[in-house]
DNA sequence: ATAATAAAGTCAGAGAAAGTCAAAGGTGAT
DNA sequence: ATCACCTTTGACTTTCTCTGACTTTATTAT
């Protein structure tokens, strides 16, 4: 069941797709146009937008106002990974693992199947015989492992 | 005597085989309909659409969350995979996964990146952080779970 | 300069949904 | 009749989304 913050995620990444990865908007004009308070905005900025998940937010205030969010260069894929398997550090959350999984998907620096296969290395299912206090260790190993696979 | 759990399983199969293999439940709407506190939907979900069996779960709770339950596939190339998970037992050792592993690529059930893949996962600089006496069997869990993918 | 206006930012609270877990209740085999 | 196992229940927890009042910053008009 796609939530009001999914439409606007899929309506702002259509406006940079349109844009060659940089858009500005008027959070004001955005939320009047969706029928919600302008701050539902910065959630999905926040919650869809960061830079986990590959991009950059800049803003302005007052009048002539607008944010501009930019989606992160993937000119050399090499680079980008090796950036992210640097910043996954000794431990990483289911939740963060999936973001950091979507987002090299979202680049298409790994195919539907590699994302797939990567999600289920990491999954609970997975580790259900390592102690908790462990996982996230192991899940970092993990994910860097295959990921650094990726670019071998 | 049909209890209340089987009856919501049928349900919930049914369902699937209709929407060709994967289905998204609302929790509180299906206990809604069945009648039945929200949890026994948990109860049934883990009881009878677990890997074992051959599914899939995933949730989002919250505003708009819901129970994505897949099926594998029942296409017949696909059941010599079934056939692995079912042969590898609670422990495997790296050795022994590798065969596994290049005997389905060989095969040409998987393709040379997803093999890549799996043995990235497998190896023993992913289980590093895993007490040696438990890796063969987090080593299982991990390869089972993802050839369960594959042919999901 | 100052005041008015026009943006965007923050944050906590309400609401919506799923997850957990242990206790209680049934059922079937011996 | 008992024991082991499966099912049902519900109180409590966690996660995600939406809202609105209040704050901060930038521009424009006086």
């Amino acid at each position: 069941m796609a939530r009001l913050s999914d439409i606007i995620e899929d309506f702002i990444k259509d406006m940079i797709d349109e844009t060659d990865g940089q858009v500005e908007i008027q959070r004001n004009e955005l939320a009047g146009y969706f029928n919600c308070v302008p701050s539902q905005i910065n959630y999905v900025i926040a919650t869809r937008f960061n830079s986990e998940r590959g991009y950059f937010v800049e803003s302005k205030r007052g009048g002539g106002g607008h944010i501009t969010i930019s989606r992160m260069s993937t000119d050399k894929p090499y680079d980008y990974i090796m950036h992210i398997i640097l910043s996954i550090g000794d431990e990483i959350s289911k939740h963060s693992a999936d973001i950091n999984i979507d987002n090299v998907a979202d680049l298409e620096l790994i195919s539907e199947e590699e994302k797939n296969l990567l999600k289920a290395a990491i999954n609970d299912n997975s580790l259900k015989s390592v102690p908790v206090f462990l996982r996230d260790k192991v899940r970092a190993d993990i994910l860097k492992n295959m990921l650094m696979k990726t670019i071998i």
